[in-house]
DNA sequence: CTGAAAGCGCTTACAG
DNA sequence: CTGAAAGCGCTTACAG
């Protein structure tokens, strides 16, 4: 170890005692002033660290946020998640806790090995970043450990979720596209993969309702089988005037695959995407679609984690943030 | 807190010292194997969670290693530095340590400001993930923690590094180029921006004078600013045979340029990428690369680091580790 | 405003 | 094979 200051080194150095280099610190009551500076700055110069684990000890409290992503999110949808767990980290350090983040690996997700930081008590809550499976998440929750769900959600409602309104998203952006002169909407997306994509699709179908535009079976399209595998699009034919699809990646890999029929987007049909990734801008042409506010749900799942492991509370629920719309050239008006 | 049972708490059930449990958990010797068992037995059902926090004050060591990475790699990069730490967290884990992922943000790194986890004592020590300016190196490297640079180096040479072998698979990706047919390459990158793009430009130097083909200026392409901003590509007339570049993401957007002006690729020439990440598949053609192996290099960086903390070693220098070509479609044979 | 005492949960000698 | 004692670095009452 490189150094190895402790308060009492400073307290001798200064003739006071550790209790009083402690309140110094710490900013608390009952240290004059001056001594309060004095022991500050000796401190920085003899390049004094904090001895969190001490504390930890003492309080019970780790400061730090377990952050659980599966492996199969690391390869598959790029920046996303890394960008997430960004925002995560910024809103923790303004509660002056830290993140570790866990990749879960397929085996243990399977076994219901729960992460080691769990068993070391290294992390007070944790926060589970994209879908889990069931077991694993029941599991989980039977620990008791403060627990935060971001991302996505499932039918348990004793567990507390914070997720994008991607049924209110998807609503607004079919609003807009019939709003536009569409009548012929393809939602593009397997309905049973997972929560956000049903969401999804329950926000399309909401506004064919409102609309009263009939929802036919073969405008919905699978983009992925059960076990979230990229499969090959069947085109209907007729063309829909526009593709609505679960995300910006489909929605790219759909325009890929109508270049190679010799369909243009837009001028034969338009596509829209949802997510507003790297995929938004990758497409050619730049993708219409609904920015996540990851920012805002970062911020939400860490206020709720700490609220839960500060006030021990078990209210549960699920917390909206709102997208917003993103408009590019990749629809045309009719 | 949900659970707080202590080797205390089982130590009492069974009539025993919380030494004896302590002894048993561990797997230290001087407990009988039964007693040992019962005790092993009796700390799952309880629930029992092993304190790192008591242990980390009384050895000085916290199993958690700080992963630096800079914000502005999250966007760029795409899950490239993701699945990095993904490596990573598995070495750690089977040392039975943690990964603490720091993102830092760019006002940190201009004003010198170290992760909070250092002044916290949250981690033994660092792995710093991609470049970062000299002068936050430096401060950095003074205050004694261990540190291990991954995937660059500068030309402190008292630092420790472990890095792709740029400059030997640029110089076997080129080799194989000529050992092609191509006589005309040109090298898209930007020779002072990175030292990864440095090297990597020095290996394909290397295998030109090797096969005495002349090196010319206009066949040097920048693809980005000093800054790392990407600007736009000067197509050189005439046109090279292949286009050797500096990484796959830039070979993805130098065949979108070529396209745009009616240049087909392999057809009408080729291009080559390096890294083997998501551009390198997204491209059409797929890329021929070189794939970078940050398993090992996090195996590396790991070892590395550990026993920097272990030995108190001093010992310093560059660990290479070597890339692998893949072939895909984007080369033509003349 | 300042400090002596106790304790957080564990491990490390050491004694039996 | 088992356990009493001391101590890691801090904080929290409490006394002065």
């Amino acid at each position: 170890m490189q150094n190895n200051i402790t308060m009492r080194d400073i307290a001798n150095k200064l003739g006071v005692s550790s209790v009083t280099v402690s309140k110094a610190l710490s900013d608390k009551e009952g240290v004059s002033d001056e001594l309060k500076q004095k022991i500050k700055e000796l401190a920085q110069e003899m390049g004094y660290r904090y001895n969190t684990a001490a504390r930890a000890i003492k309080d019970g409290y780790s400061y730090n946020i377990g952050v659980v992503i599966a492996d199969r999110y690391a390869s598959m949808t790029q920046s996303f998640y890394l960008q997430f767990y960004q925002f995560l980290s910024t809103a923790l350090e303004e509660e002056q806790y830290s993140g570790i983040l866990h990749m879960l690996s397929e085996e243990d997700e399977e076994q219901l090995i729960l992460p080691r930081i769990y068993h070391d008590r290294k992390a007070d809550g944790f926060i589970v970043l994209g879908q889990l499976s069931n077991a694993y998440i029941s599991a989980f929750h039977e620990t008791g450990v403060p627990l935060v769900f971001l991302d996505f959600y499932t039918d348990k409602t004793e567990l507390d979720y914070v997720i994008t309104d991607n049924f209110y998203g998807m609503y607004e952006m079919t609003n807009y596209l019939i709003s536009s002169g569409h009548r012929e909407l393809a939602f593009v997306g397997n309905v049973h993969s997972t929560s956000s994509i049903q969401d999804r699709f329950l926000g399309y179908y909401k506004s064919l309702l409102e609309h009263h535009i009939p929802l036919r079976d073969n405008y919905i399209i699978k983009d992925r089988d059960e076990k979230g595998r990229f499969i090959d699009f069947v085109i209907p034919d007729p063309l829909p005037t526009v593709f609505v699809c679960n995300c910006d990646q489909v929605a790219y890999m759909l325009i890929q695959t109508l270049r190679k029929q010799g369909i243009r987007v837009p001028e034969d049909c338009s596509v829209v995407g949802f997510d507003n990734d790297i995929y938004a801008t990758l497409a050619e042409p730049g993708l219409t679609t609904v920015e996540v506010d990851r920012k805002e749900m970062a911020r939400a799942a860490v206020g709720k984690v700490l609220s839960k492991i500060r006030t021990n509370a078990t209210s549960s629920g699920r917390v909206l943030v709102r997208g917003k719309m993103v408009y590019r050239e990749s629809v045309k008006l009719i």
